[in-house]
DNA sequence: TTGTATGCGTTATCAT
DNA sequence: ATGATAACGCATACAA
């Protein structure tokens, strides 16, 4: 070893943790400990290896990090469309949230399929992820009990806790509740649904709250006021068709979500019906283009955003070791001008 | 070295390189070349080695292959709002390709915002991506131009190439020339226009288009009919009430982007004009909801997806040490109910 | 064509 | 509290 070593020239190429070792005159393990609050350090190390940090800016490379068994500083995410527009805002949430504790999300997509969902998180295991959230999916609850005793999973759409696995259900039951009683309120017995494909969990909760909420009042569900569509503005749009081609009565209708309100409204227009006048219509998720719908549609706003930070923060909560604390956001009803009294 | 080895259990811990290569009786480098395609080995050995790999279930690990200085096989994707409507599509189109080939995609938001972008893209060459696509954007091309220097770039929106750079423009001025010569061909003489923010490249090309068609028909641009938005529902909202209070004659109007577009309809509507029995619409972007608006949207169309698709191609071939062929996907009008003959 | 040896940047184990 | 040292899994120069 020779004895006088050049000054080091400030960050030639990049500069790694064994550089920031050198200059600071302490050896490369005190370094990392400083950086991952391993160990305490004595206050003159620690202010010597901050100062070299700062002066070699540098940033540990997560794939050493990942090698040597430390963390990737990145977070799985299994989306089901990356570009979903309800899902969407939950992304923008996890992503704010993770950038500012310097972690790196990485998406992935499942497409609402069990096996490639199943895939997806056996690619995020292998790139090494530091925990996995979950939005929503069909993977059953035992895949995700099963990677939690490996990982931390933070997963929404459901309601199932236990050590490192933390959920954020979304209130579906309750938010078509809420939707039925705003149409009964004005005076709608007969009100139409437009529902999701059953094999998605939000439409089967969503059913529920319908059903539900009728029978609580009594009123028993006319399997004819009932049609499938697919979560999409093709889908409402045949869905309303259908229930207008049938000859039920109704003057009101609730979709399954706002997309499907739309492709409604669209079926109810073409038709001659007026929105409110002769049909109101309601809608579920208030995204953002539902103010701006023509006329502006009555939705149940679920607050996306804030679930998707919420999942964020729990799983930075999870992987400090500790417990979320439990994350109830309530669905609200966005009265707009899509409903009014009923007239009959 | 021992003869006998015991019959290696299958996969019992996560395999590595080293246990398939001890399986397939080969030395660790050569299951490395036949993984990287390196150099030649000969059939029988390549025949073990796949064997080997099938049996073990056997996967590289990215970060041993980052650190070694190999392929990470992922992507970083800088897009401006992961929620986007408009880009979403093209992620899609980015993701699904990419997927295809194993690779996979880091994405990271720049929200419009040179600095952002610029941590974002330090951040993808921190974490070693293979390559970075940019979804359009503030950076300077500089900026670009460095980058590829040492890392392979596509970058849509602008019409830039270099060695390790590849751009797919969009066609936004010949998309509004495309609206405004249809809205002329219908007999109107007063387009109003509302535009994106003007320090936005998409807007300021769309502009561009609505002002060189006018000209090339000798029509002079009236600057009480353009209004600016913000490229959202609410900016085409205002832009719309502001266009409607200035008094300013219009029989048709053309919006920047379909949001604004769905925005102004509203104010239309509350304005107690007709859509399009008295004033007609254009929007750009065709949305895949702008199908389903009331009335239909007329829209410009850009095939997002596969321009995304295309995008994460030219990466691919970039990343073979290619050049990709030039791709130039055309804009295109449909037409649908908001727009119809001027009656004046 | 194939194998051996070395290094990539970090964390963890074990000393001290 | 701090340092030396051994992995981590792979790619690659070098040797054969």
């Amino acid at each position: 070893m020779t004895l006088a070593s050049p000054p080091a020239p400030v960050a030639t190429r990049k500069s790694t943790l064994g550089m920031v070792a050198q200059r600071a005159g302490v050896s490369p393990s005190t370094v990392s400990r400083i950086l991952n609050g391993t160990a305490r350090v004595s206050a003159d190390k620690q202010a010597a290896v901050l100062e070299a940090i700062e002066a070699l800016h540098f940033r540990p490379d997560p794939a050493a990090r990942s090698l040597a068994g430390g963390r990737t500083m990145s977070i799985g995410v299994l989306t089901q469309f990356i570009d979903s527009p309800f899902y969407g805002e939950a992304l923008r949430g996890i992503e704010d949230t993770l950038r500012d504790n310097q972690y790196a999300a990485l998406f992935v997509s499942g497409h609402w399929n069990v096996v490639e969902e199943g895939h997806r998180m056996a690619l995020l295991e292998e790139r090494k992820v530091d925990g996995i959230i979950v939005l929503t999916g069909k993977l059953p609850d035992e895949a995700l009990l099963d990677m939690a005793a490996r990982l931390p999973v933070v997963v929404t759409g459901r309601d199932l806790n236990s050590p490192g696995l933390f959920s954020i259900d979304f209130d579906n039951l309750e938010g078509t509740r809420l939707a039925v009683r705003h149409l009964l309120g004005m005076g709608h017995q007969n009100i139409a649904y437009i529902s999701g494909p059953l094999d998605h969990p939000d439409a089967l909760q969503r059913l529920e709250g319908y059903k539900l909420e009728l029978a609580s009042k009594r009123i028993d569900m006319q399997d004819a006021l009932v049609a499938m569509g697919d979560f999409q503005e093709a889908g409402g749009f045949q869905a309303m068709n259908q229930l207008l081609a049938s000859g039920a009565r109704f003057s009101a209708v609730l979709a399954a979500n706002d997309q499907m309100a739309y492709g409604a409204r669209l079926a109810l227009g073409r038709a001659g019906f007026r929105v409110p006048e002769d049909i109101s219509l309601v809608g579920f998720d208030d995204l953002p283009h539902s103010a701006f719908t023509f006329p502006p549609l009555t939705s149940v706003r679920q607050p996306v955003y804030e679930i998707g930070a919420k999942a964020a923060q729990a799983m930075l909560t999870l992987l400090a070791g500790q417990t979320p604390p439990p994350a109830n956001l309530a669905a609200e009803l966005v009265v707009r001008e899509s409903t009014r009294r009923s007239m009959r």
